[in-house]
DNA sequence: GGGTTTC
DNA sequence: GAAACCCAACGCCGG
DNA sequence: CCGGCG
């Protein structure tokens, strides 16, 4: 690992042994683990954790409530048979009290006390002198769960089983912590002698030419680099690595700690574990200057991180964080030390001293520097994905402005993209202005829009690109926003956010394996768009399926962070959902995740709709729209605004079986469906004709449906059908995309009213139930913007648990029951069709306005 | 079903 | 500490 | 203008 020291990179440069890979933990049974320390180092703890006092548990309705008696670990290890750690509170609001401690379970963060049936073993973090450890841990197994008289629930502890495994290693890199930052590693005895070591230092300033002078952390200007773009090597320089992050400035004075930005905005608040490793400094006072950083789950800064860490307010979001995405600083300068001015000392011998004032571990860090071959440091640093290097005068005074002395070196990089679109030339400029650049995802199996590149053309390549897009614009653009985070689909991808609030006019273009290009960056933005990109060169030698983005520039593919798991945690799964038939939430979730694949085409995409029935299908139940907070990360959603209220609905999507899994694991039985995808949200890919009866015999049902097809068939329109799952038939008309909401409203509208005028006997257009006369409602009203259609696949809250299921067209006739279609026999069906009789509707692309024709010409 | 707010 | 609460939306109809 | 419907 690069953070802290070099002992990793100075290792490599002199052809040493190499580093032991990080990330590696052995864990056996009764408790025993190895935390890793820093540096490719790794200490041997023989931990045995209890509980001191009593585990309470569960009480009603829900939730774990914790006895006010544990407050404390024993640890013990090999040297000290029993030390005692308090906890500290990082655990999430609710019913739970103040302080306790959490685990590691089923790949998340959970209460220790979250009664996981079964849960043997799991991950534990705790505080032991200042220094956050965690470890994986056997330390009880749930025995069961009693019911008392007033309904509350008790949890059963059983001792420690010695024949326990412990739990298997987690490698969801996205709540995994990073290796060093939190973890310790360290012997109480290392521990005490990193702060013998002040004293060291404490004289050695005193002795030294610094002025006994108050330095005020609020106003203090800071030292300032200035840029340049080639590495370099000079005597009696020193470089160190660019950390991607904010600018810190960390001051202790007696008791009290300080933190600000550059600008000088106290962010005390916002870093609880920096403050705390701060106040826990044996020092009177000090002045710290560095960069704020959060690692990601490989050990590199997260510049995306620490800004939705920067973001919060909430002491509790804030307490949480500080455990989950915890900071480090990376401190490069010692700018003050009880009551001496450091800065008209030179830049090596302030940094010396802050080398042994830090502790070797822990939130704050000494940013460790080499002293020689500047540019050979420099690519090191850009092959291990770093920001680039600072090479610094190691003669300089702290100077607190910008200086020549300190110069920032910054990593290039270099990617291929698609091209999907262009924007028109300005001025003198030939052929266009930018071109648009998307990569390739493959978790969304689809391209990402990654911004503009409007420099490095010459005006022969212009004119070719102008030319060659020309002949392949497209109205909508051929690929997603680029984040989640970011401002919704449709927003970034408008011109307003494009060009940052200008307009101009957009061209989008179908990409192409031949349409792909070449193009050095700086870096990433949290957005996902580029920063300073440069036109390179076309490439026609590149499928857009090899333009992924690589975060790390050049030859890190192989120790990529694995992508996030996408475990789900089946909960209740014996609960009955289905009183008649006695199936169980578990049978819901296995029909989903059995279809799944069949399904997919109709979620994938599209906003997702639940209807969540939590306690079966007697009990509650609700819509929800808005997919709830905690849901995983990997879980795709989309921001929506509605455009009449201009309120934002996040939604669901799911791309995958384990968002289905997910999905049902909530208790969604029923699953609606946007018409249209994200990409082109205004055009649905099919017309839905809802046949209700109601009241009216099914034989009246199957009637209109096969009249409709009649009438589609006379104008040449293909039409499909499937069970609604309850009661009528659905009969869907595919549009490919090919018109807007109204139209495909108007086309059902039309539609309907053909059909009641052929059918006056037994359709009707009535919305009022009452007045419908026994006769069954054709609904074509469900065409349009966030109308919801029950999709494909999703089972029905009604007995027999029918699904709605695709059906041929011979299947339509007198006989048929739709709870046939049911969520037992549905996958037996799929298996035996082998083909989705609906499939159909999303591939096929009609002639839609000679199909109009015909129709208007019958009316 | 899971998280938050109120009592 | 436990119970209550929240979890969509919009046009259209008749009264 | 309101409540019910899907």
């Amino acid at each position: 690992m690069p953070h802290g020291n070099l002992d990793a990179y100075r290792r490599k440069r002199s052809s040493e042994a190499t580093p032991e890979p990080m990330g590696s933990r052995t864990t056996a049974a009764g408790g025993r683990f190895v935390v890793q320390k820093h540096a490719a180092r790794r200490v041997h703890f023989d931990l045995r954790l209890e509980l001191e006092g009593t585990l309470k548990s569960w009480a009603v309705p829900r939730g774990p409530s914790l006895d006010p008696d544990v407050k404390r670990l024993a640890v013990a290890t090999e040297d000290h048979p029993l030390e005692y750690a308090d906890f500290e509170g990082s655990i999430p609001a609710g019913n739970y009290g103040a302080g306790a401690m959490i685990v590691w379970d089923s790949g998340r963060w959970v209460p220790l006390e979250d009664p996981v049936a079964g849960m043997e073993s799991g991950k534990l973090l705790f505080e032991l002198h200042g220094y956050k450890l965690r470890g994986v841990w056997t330390l009880f197994r749930t025995a069961g769960r009693r019911r008392s008289s007033d309904g509350s629930q008790w949890l059963l502890m059983k001792k420690p089983d010695a024949a326990a495994r412990p739990s298997e290693e987690s490698g969801d890199a996205e709540d995994e912590l990073p290796p060093e930052s939190v973890l310790s590693g360290l012997t109480v005895e290392e521990l005490r002698d990193g702060c013998d070591r002040i004293e060291e230092v404490r004289a050695g300033i005193e002795a030294s030419d610094a002025p006994r002078r108050r330095v005020d952390p609020r106003s203090l200007p800071l030292m300032l680099a200035t840029a340049s773009d080639r590495p370099f090597s000079r005597a009696g320089w020193i470089y160190e690595l660019k950390y991607d992050g904010y600018r810190l400035v960390a001051a202790k004075e007696g008791g009290s700690v300080f933190l600000r930005y550059r600008r000088g905005g106290d962010v005390t608040a916002l870093y609880p574990e920096l403050a705390r490793a701060l106040r826990r400094l044996p020092v009177e006072s000090i002045v710290l200057d560095g960069e704020v950083t959060v690692l990601d789950g490989g050990g590199r800064p997260s510049f995306a991180r620490l800004q939705t860490r920067a973001l919060l307010n909430r002491p509790v979001d804030i307490e949480q964080a500080s455990v989950r995405r915890p900071a480090t600083l990376f401190a490069f300068d010692l700018v003050s030390f009880e009551g001496h001015d450091l800065r008209p000392l030179p830049l090596l011998e302030r940094k010396g001293w802050l080398a042994r004032v830090l502790p070797p571990a822990g939130p704050l860090r000494y940013s460790d520097h080499i002293e020689e071959r500047g540019e050979e440091f420099f690519e090191q640093a850009v092959a291990m994905g770093l920001e680039g290097t600072m090479a610094k005068d190691g003669a300089s005074r702290y100077t607190g402005r910008r200086s020549s002395s300190w110069v920032k070196l910054r990593a290039e990089r270099t990617g291929d993209f698609a091209i999907v679109g262009m924007s028109s030339p300005k001025g003198s400029r030939v052929g266009l202005g930018s071109l648009h650049l998307a990569v390739w995802d493959a978790a969304v199996g689809g391209l990402v829009y990654a911004g503009r590149v409007g420099t490095g053309f010459d005006d022969a390549t212009l004119a070719e690109l102008a030319e060659r897009l020309s002949a392949r614009r497209r109205k909508e653009p051929p690929c997603w926003a680029p984040s989640a985070e970011g401002p919704a689909v449709e927003a970034a991808l408008s011109d307003a956010h494009l060009l940052g609030g200008r307009v101009a006019d957009q061209t989008w273009v179908e990409p192409d394996d031949e349409l792909v290009c070449e193009v050095r960056f700086k870096e990433w933005t949290p957005h996902g768009l580029l920063r300073h990109p440069v036109f390179l060169r076309l490439r026609d030698d590149k499928p857009i399926e090899d333009c992924v983005r690589r975060d790390e520039p050049r030859g890190r593919e192989a120790t990529l962070p694995a992508p996030p798991e996408r475990r789900v945690e089946i909960t209740n799964k014996s609960k009955v959902f289905w009183p008649d038939e006695g199936y169980t939430k578990g049978d819901l979730i296995d029909f989903y995740a059995a279809i799944s694949e069949a399904m997919q085409p109709y979620l994938t995409d599209r906003p997702l709709v639940m209807t969540r029935y939590p306690d079966g299908i007697e009990g509650k139940s609700f819509f929800q729209k808005n997919a709830p907070d905690f849901a995983p990360d990997w879980l795709h959603k989309v921001r929506l605004t509605s455009p009449r209220t201009g309120k934002d609905i996040e939604y669901f999507v799911c791309q995958n079986r384990e968002s289905l899994v997910y999905v049902a694991n909530l208790a969604a039985i029923v699953l609606h469906v946007w018409s249209s995808r994200l990409h082109q949200l205004g055009q649905p890919d099919w017309c839905i004709l809802d046949l209700d009866p109601k009241d009216a015999p099914f034989e009246d049902v199957i009637e209109i449906a096969l009249a409709i097809r009649r009438l589609c068939h006379k104008i040449k329109l293909s039409s499909f059908v499937k069970t609604s799952g309850s009661s009528g038939l659905h009969v869907l008309l595919p549009l490919g995309g090919a018109c807007t909401w109204e139209q495909s409203r108007s086309l059902g509208q039309l539609i309907a009213q053909i059909i009641c005028r052929q059918l006056p006997e037994i359709a009707t257009v009535t919305r009022n139930p009452e007045r419908r006369g026994g006769k069954v409602y054709i609904d074509f009203v469900q065409n349009g913007r966030g109308r919801l259609l029950v999709a494909p696949f999703s089972v029905r809250p009604l007995p027999a648990a029918p699904v709605s299921t695709p059906l041929r067209w011979s299947e339509v006739k007198p006989g048929l029951d739709l709870r046939d279609h049911n969520i037992r026999t549905v996958p037996e069906r799929l298996k035996k069709l082998k083909t989705d009789p609906l499939r159909g509707v999303l591939t096929e692309q009609p002639d839609l306005l000679a199909a109009l024709r015909r129709l208007s010409e019958l009316v």
